[in-house]
DNA sequence: TTGTACGCGTTATCAC
DNA sequence: GTGATAACGCGTACAA
């Protein structure tokens, strides 16, 4: 790897011209820019971002920081996706990272981040009180909150409005006729998961209904807890007539577990999941969702980063897209 | 964030015996070490993963490089998952890049991992004669090829046995009494592909068979175009008994292109799908699949190229894993 | 317009 | 044992 001062040996320069031709400072005579151009060219030379983020202090590291909880989960993938082509278009590269919904695993990746001077940092928090991004947050990382959100601290925000989310699954549910309506949740210290949980109970109050405690059962948004939950629910002596599921894991758990049980959807159970997939139209039935755009959630956040990492005082802001009831075939 | 130079400063020493604790070299006295050690802890001291980086050219960055054709694809997730474990196991984190399978998008990542000083790099080539990673070879990064194979280069590799699980997912329709079986393939330029093609026409020569090439259709892994290809083979007038698809993607979209003709399977059209999705279970129907250990071949990818930065100049290997065949019900 | 020299935070090689 | 000090590759004030 060619560096610097090579190159300006090779055009007779020094250093200082060769930075300045490439920092396209137009203090340089046409004469020498030519001989300095050539000579990069020759010696295919390529920047040390490692050497140009110790020397700046400031954000050009082109280098941005993501911890989501799960990279194999649909959502999250689609999430990352729109992080990556809009990096992309704006030429940074991405330092991506598994939380695994684990504090000990996001202190260890956001200890790598600082460490590696990245530009700014996006993640969903792991819960709404998150020690660890709070401490980020002080030494004046630029930090993006995705899908959840941050009680204390205030934070640019990217999110789906999940209360009206889950208001339009179960109002849809109650059109259908269906007045024992199970939920299967996840963690209830993440703001999505209370946000969809509100929005459950209040469209059961707006129909004259209670939530009623034994149909509600708390997982922890794994495609396992929604298996074994279901299961619950579905052996209950008075089963629910239908279920309405907080992820997209979680759904699918739930589906292997109406299968197992030989029930048939959405005659004997009808079935709402939070997040759509890549391939709902191809399940048995089709799977009627309430679909997040998680690309444009990414996609967004990712240029208010880019923002904020150029503006670095401005107030910050809250966007909240809306999601969608896709109504297929399972209920 | 405190540096060396203020740590020093706060244990009254010099710069190089705090250096000295960090690195555990047992040249320094108990005293002076419980001193730093105690300035170390209070002003929370992390060293600059930049900075060392800048300064170490031998590996230990502590970073490396992966670069994937697309994150939203169950395989390559699930493949990232396993390389993020193994990586995280040892310390190490990710700068996780999509090729899209486009070699513009490979080359702008390949530079940038490049200028960080990655310490090494794991990648599917997009091609067996992919020329921007044989340059990049050339440089001495340490590489590992996962899933395709390079001709021309001699790298590690961990891959899948192609040519058997084709051979035994085409072997198992012709034990089903098919005669007629449709391929739908993919980029012909990918090892795998043709390691796929090679196993099918293998089996059906096996059982005294020709392939014949109407039945044969080409895409380009997306779901799009499994769609688009299978309905071609549906529409003939003598339409394929069975279909083979080459990838998960297209075996969704061809499942699409079946659903949206009202076929019934396997009665009218049996299909099996390489690569097997975590919700197989849950399709309509439970969908047949060649199983890839891609988890394995993440963190066995990963393994070997940590073993290579710390030993440059052991011979490349190769680790092939084996396929499964499940056999679900649409077949 | 161009060159010299310093500093960014480390590691490593010398002296002492 | 410990402390100066020279790199690593780059950007930039300041001098020429």
């Amino acid at each position: 790897m060619a560096s610097l001062q090579e190159v300006a040996r090779r055009a007779k320069v020094s250093i200082a011209t060769v930075s300045r031709v490439l920092n396209k400072s137009d203090k340089v005579v046409a004469g020498t820019r030519a001989a300095v151009e050539r000579a990069l060219r020759e010696l295919d030379y390529r920047p040390s971002r490692v050497a140009r983020r110790l020397r700046k202090k400031d954000g050009r590291a082109h280098l941005v920081g993501l911890i989501i909880p799960d990279i194999q989960n649909p959502f999250y993938a689609e999430l990352a996706r729109g992080m990556e082509d809009a990096a992309y278009a704006s030429e940074y590269a991405l330092l991506l990272c598994n939380s695994d919904e684990n504090i000990e695993k996001e202190r260890f990746y956001l200890g790598v981040m600082q460490a590696e001077s990245v530009d700014g940092i996006v993640l969903p928090p792991l819960s709404e009180t998150d020690a660890a991004v709070e401490e980020v947050m002080a030494t004046g990382m630029p930090v993006v909150c995705v899908d959840r959100s941050l009680s204390r601290a205030r934070t640019d925000l990217v999110e789906v409005d999940n209360y009206r989310g889950a208001y339009e699954a179960v109002t849809h549910l109650l059109d259908k006729g269906h007045r024992r309506i199970g939920l299967i949740e996840g963690r209830s210290q993440v703001s999505t998961n209370r946000e969809r949980r509100r929005g459950y109970a209040d469209a059961l109050a707006a129909a004259g209904l209670g939530s009623r405690e034994e149909l509600i059962r708390a997982g922890d948004f794994r495609q396992e807890s929604g298996r074994l939950l279901a299961g619950e629910l579905l052996d209950m002596k008075r089963p629910p007539t239908a279920l309405f599921v907080l992820n997209n894991l979680m759904t699918v758990g739930a589906l292997a577990a109406i299968h197992q049980r030989q029930l048939r959807v959405p005659q004997d159970i009808a079935v709402v999941g939070f997040d759509d997939l890549p391939w709902a139209e191809s399940l048995d039935p089709p799977l009627t969702v309430v679909r997040q755009p998680a690309y444009d959630v990414g996609r967004q956040a990712m240029e208010l980063l880019l923002r904020r990492i150029m503006e670095a005082g401005r107030p910050p802001v809250t966007v909240r897209l809306l999601p969608q009831l896709i109504a297929r075939r399972s209920t």
